[in-house]
DNA sequence: AAGAATGATATATTTTAACATATCAAAATA
DNA sequence: TATTTTGATATGTTAAAATATATCATTCTT
């Protein structure tokens, strides 16, 4: 029912999120169209691995292959890597010192 | 000068080589035709995730994206995790227990 | 040396990703 | 509330992957 791994699929979808991008955006940035984005990301596509080394690359992931005794480790990795939220999407800080100081 | 990634190709063609297929018989498990499997190893394809799922399925491969920062540490785990000759080519054994006993 | 197996290459056809573009409903922001 | 932004979806076109099939030179086998 999709093309495309799930690991594969959800790390796009939450790399972009991350990076607070919307799919607009990332197009831009990548060249793959905002229409193509969404296929792809709903998993109804059989994607070319250009488009997904395009995604990719802005997203600042990397694709592999592994043999498939490596994998729990490499998953472990990747999740210790990213799991603890990385931050990414800059936001303000908790709280900065300025603003009429008071309180 | 390759649409596919060099870590990529060079598993795909490694592990072939690893398991002793011929390409007309990675061809036969996979479903993919000889033909096409010689082009995608020569790296001038620009493939689709399904085709490379596929070989990758047979060759005991696993398809994967992780964060950039984490890429050190995750071909490390791949090359201690196949780079000590891992066998596979199941070869007769380097001696053997038969024939005329003589020697 | 003869025969089989291998990887590369070629041609013609079918299938489909990728594209440009536009629209839509829902969600976020003004 | 009005406006913008967002993700999903639709259509028509183009480029190229994928297929089946066959051939060829080279490398293993026998």
């Amino acid at each position: 029912m999709s093309y495309i791994t799930d690991q594969i699929l959800e790390s796009l979808r939450e790399a972009r999120a991350r990076k607070g991008f919307s799919q607009r955006e990332l197009s831009a940035r990548s060249g793959v169209p905002q229409s193509h984005i969404s296929k792809i990301e709903s998993g109804g596509v059989d994607l070319r691995i250009s488009s997904l080394i395009a995604l990719a690359r802005v997203l600042d992931l990397e694709l592999f292959v592994a043999p498939k005794k490596s994998v729990p480790a490499i998953k472990s990795i990747i999740r210790s890597a990213q799991g603890h939220d990385e931050d990414g999407e800059q936001s303000a800080p908790a709280y900065s010192l300025d603003g009429d100081a008071d309180e």
